[in-house]
DNA sequence: ATGCTCTGCTAAATCAGTTTAGCGACGAGG
DNA sequence: CCTCGTCGCTAAACTGATTTAGCAGAGCAT
């Protein structure tokens, strides 16, 4: 990998002049008082031999690697983290840095070998992710640099880029509101453990308070609300034949998210349902089965990308970048109308 | 990050020895004939010392960086990916290593970003991943040093690491026979592009060929066979569509992958058929959705994360490691069973 | 006493950069 | 003529490791 590259002495070796001044002029040091004849000899002679510093050496001196640790509980390997890492490698490119990614999968010991190999390489900052939003411990270990968490938060005073949640919950509200929907709305996968343990998800209060706060200003209640073990399929699916069970049927569903509402079709499809016509569905996180569904569910997307860029952009660039709460647009697809009759 | 770290020198001088002597302790160096006791004092010093050391320095020297690249088209953000990512996450933690990931989303001038960043940091291998199996052209400047392609081939003697699709067509197909399918087989999914074309599709070609063979070795052929522009759920409705429509209807259908599969579901069900009462439905892939829908989804597993192993294994182990084409295993799920009538 | 080998260890070079301190030439001012 | 400041540039130190070359002392044979 990489032999025969030109060194810096090379390059002053051809401009002839020395590695000092090569340096500097290739730095583009201020208050140097080179000629422009000698910055022009340097830059030709690095152009012809195809220079390239050598960063490992740059490093042991500068103490700047241009590198990014990207260290993650388990979300590098999940269908969600995709988004969130190809945010923040778009950004770390634009600023010339490089990612290395590690992944704890919630170990101790996989936790101390990233936090080691991390140190060991001298990285210039460290992005931790969550794959759920939630609050999490730091290890002392790495706040000797700069730490952004990513979609997660944490006691200590550290910058952090999560989704807005709660934005999201008034942006579902509202559009239901919007197509006429009022005291028919239902809503499944309420979880008490989810909503009360912050250190499991910060999404699950928040999307409920946006929701509910934006109905009540509406003067609305929801009509109904059924809990879930968990946001998967098949609970939605159980979840919604519960509520078909009931006396009143609703003119619409909100699932907390993508997944329940995938069970909530399901269960609509085998009770001869159609969407939206009899009912309304609409949801949260935008998983790419939302837009696979028929009809396409309609639903506040997670910012992924937005996140990992703006993690990235948080640590280089300093806090002045801007709210570290992105919002999460609405997916308009097929999935809501107005209520029938 | 990280300041204060004890260095060798720091080392060497609590132990009252030489640096010499503290790096090849430490290194384990055979032939040394350092004392016993040196040996004790020297561990004990970097022991107490916290001492690890600085990867920049030594790499400077030695030319190695225990740091591996990983280089993908668009693989690292896809959902299929994550298995990729976290088998050779994995792989590279048990050999120290550590993954420096980069993405050229098919673009040259990021790609050449990406071989330049690669370079810089004098990685001491690379992976080059493709998201779709398929043939690819490895740019010239990283072949100074050691590569495997991982999801795909080139036509230089690189060591790769491949699905063995073809061997899943032949596990598909004795799937269906085992259960007693015969001449009412159809399939979904062909593709002349995917198929012709090795730079988009390897897995095509080799699924269609696994079939075919193991149907012919029993006396059987396709009773039809539908195209689909693309490989995603609304073809796969479309085609599931034009099956049903036909006068014969099959007894099980083979979908080239499970996004095709859930489209098939859609039609199905709003056809008013039973999977796998009506009809049998198995895919490749093993998508996440696989197991969501109702009834889950058999299908062939691309072994993502068994491949990303391999790849760190073959770059990092050398050849000896045995075979490059990963085996897809049969995920059984309920939709297939005996046809009906 | 001399030469030889072996043991146990170290000084110094090296990797490829950045940075500090300062040198020689030249012109201006006193 | 001497001093001073500026200009344009360089030598050498420094970063933290590895590695080469070799030194001092002990033991042994001659």
């Amino acid at each position: 990998m990489g032999r025969d590259r030109a060194t810096l002495a090379d390059v002053a070796r051809r401009a002839g002049l020395s590695k000092t001044a090569a340096s500097m002029v290739l730095n583009g040091r201020e208050g140097t008082r080179l000629s422009a004849e000698a910055h022009q000899r340097v830059f030709a002679a690095a152009e012809e031999l195809g220079y390239r510093p050598n960063i490992a050496a740059r490093s042991l001196r500068t103490r700047k690697t241009a590198t990014i640790a990207f260290v993650s509980d388990i979300v590098a390997t999940t269908r969600f983290a995709g988004g969130l890492i190809r945010g923040a490698l778009d950004a770390a490119r634009e600023r010339d840095h490089v990612l290395l990614i590690t992944e704890t999968q919630g170990d101790a010991a996989f936790e101390q070998y990233a936090i080691e190999a991390i140190l060991d390489r001298q990285v210039d900052g460290v992005i931790y992710a969550a794959m759920a939003t939630r609050r999490l411990v730091v290890p002392p270990a790495i706040l000797g640099g700069p730490v952004v968490l990513l979609n997660a938060t944490s006691s200590t005073q550290l910058p952090c880029v999560l989704p807005d949640d709660r934005g999201a919950g008034a942006t579902v509200a509202e559009a239901l509101l919007a197509q006429g929907h009022r005291d028919r709305i239902a809503l499944i996968g309420r979880n008490r453990q989810k909503e009360r343990d912050p250190e499991i998800s910060l999404a699950a209060e928040a999307r409920l308070d946006g929701i509910r706060d934006t109905l009540a200003a509406a003067g609305v209640t929801l009509l109904t609300e059924v809990f879930c073990p968990e946001w998967r399929p098949e609970h939605g699916y159980a979840a919604t034949r519960t509520l078909l069970s009931r006396p009143e049927r609703p003119s619409a569903i909100i699932c907390m998210n993508d997944r329940l509402a995938f069970g909530a079709y399901q269960a609509l499809g085998e009770s001869g349902l159609t969407i939206p016509d009899d009912l309304s569905v609409i949801s949260f996180d935008d998983d790419p089965i939302a837009s696979w569904l028929r009809p396409g569910l309609t639903t506040a997307a997670l910012p992924h990308e937005q996140m990992g860029r703006r993690a990235v952009e948080l640590l280089l660039d300093g806090e002045g970048q801007g709210p570290a709460l992105v919002p999460m647009p609405l997916r308009r697809r097929r999935s809501i109308t107005a209520p029938a009759g």
